[in-house]
DNA sequence: CAGTGGTCTAGACCACTGA
DNA sequence: CAGTGGTCTAGACCACTGA
């Protein structure tokens, strides 16, 4: 059997040898790295082979550079991670599980004051009113208490909420181009208790999105967890 | 009064030009692109320079590339946001609040099992452990309860947490490489309740979060927030 | 085969920093 | 001033896809 060495490009060598240097500590945070030039003669190629290296390092905020002065290790203080939006349909899915949507409320109301605001209505303007329970094999899992545009979804009312999630028919309706999420914990409303089968005093875990398409925005939800079901995992890399 | 016009370079023209027509719907998800070719002609720049903007745009998750086929516009079904791992001290401080610390533990005991398999100790192991009040303008707003590996920051026991976090020291000492969390919603231990002045049913929001630098497990941390007091605000950029 | 993207080169001009 | 990074060019060779 032939093992073709798989051909790995001079800028990704340059980029890992970088790379494994910083995991190294071989340059502390805020230490000088080599620049450009020395690394074309080091690694024997073009200047725009080391920059990209270089750029790409800099995307990933492992260093940092100011024109004039140099490449500098980054100070690794601020670290993020990726939190994704997910249907919690596909979540529940890919888990094995049944998914099951009890929809309560599916109708059009007129927006308050505080809601026509986050939602760049006017007062009193019509909006869309869905609150759906989400059961995994039976056993509730999340309160979906969703307000939406109408400009941006006018068909939304005729979706069946028990086949397709609202995340996922907003999602294929207006492409999503932005979002602002709180998360927080509390203790649910008697009705939200009610509707999750828990104890007013159990902790929840709430997160609060509102999403924005091309700046319209289309959908403010509270998605409320009980605690002791639901939790968010997720990972840092640098 | 010369304003100056800010030079904006080709490669960027070039990748404004397609996010605005992906913001607009002028390509649906899934749909071709224009090639490199293309756009070269249409913008007069070289290929290099096209091919810059389209991998920026691949990097960010808005296109995606298939080597003899071409680009196209991505499917938005998966945003992500970013998490910060923030010091908390800087949080409060740059709400132009006090910080306070208040030191309940600090000091060395042998892992149980659990907890050893964990940071990649043996069993009864000497770990550090720290249990840490942190106020803000004098109210309770985090418990944390760490565990540290020694090996990783030998020193850690004789840091004076008044004055420095421990994330900002364990920072310093091993640059942060990798993190596992876990976010919750729960009741507070009855320790934590009394350490926080909450009651014992009141809903808090938990992090769990291990820390990994280099391969090698440096702290886990279990970090209690009363529900009441503290939020994770985040944002969504596809 | 023509068309696609992946990558590299050797040079260039520029803006910026600090001596 | 020399050194730094930011960017562009005009060409090149290659691997891959589908006809």
């Amino acid at each position: 059997m032939v093992v073709s060495t798989p051909r790995v490009a001079p800028y990704a060598r340059v980029k890992q040898h970088l790379k494994d240097g910083l995991a190294r500590g071989r340059w502390a945070p805020g230490a000088l790295m080599p620049s450009e030039a020395e690394l074309v003669v080091q690694f024997g190629v073009s200047r725009m082979t080391v920059n990209r290296a270089l750029r790409e390092l800099q995307t990933e905020g492992l260093v940092e550079r100011v024109q004039g002065l140099g490449t500098f290790a980054a100070q690794l203080h601020k670290v993020s991670s990726t939190l994704t939006i997910r249907d919690l349909h596909e979540e529940i899915v890919e888990r094995g599980h049944r998914h099951e949507a009890r929809v309560h409320v599916a109708r059009q109301e007129r927006a308050p004051a505080a809601l026509a605001q986050r939602l760049g209505l006017a007062n009193g303007a019509p909006v869309f009113h869905t609150l759906i329970v989400h059961l995994e094999n039976g056993v509730p899992l999340q309160c979906e208490d969703r307000y939406v545009n109408p400009a941006c979804a006018p068909d939304y009312l005729n979706v069946d909420f028990t086949q397709t999630t609202p995340t996922h028919y907003l999602l294929e309706v207006a492409p999503l181009w932005e979002a602002q999420y709180c998360i927080e914990a509390s203790a649910p409303t008697a009705e939200e208790a009610k509707l999750l089968g828990i104890k007013r005093g159990d902790a929840c875990l709430i997160v609060v999105r509102r999403t924005e398409s091309r700046g319209v925005p289309i959908t403010l939800a509270r998605l409320v967890h009980p605690g002791s079901r639901y939790q968010i995992d997720g990972q840092f890399k640098p």
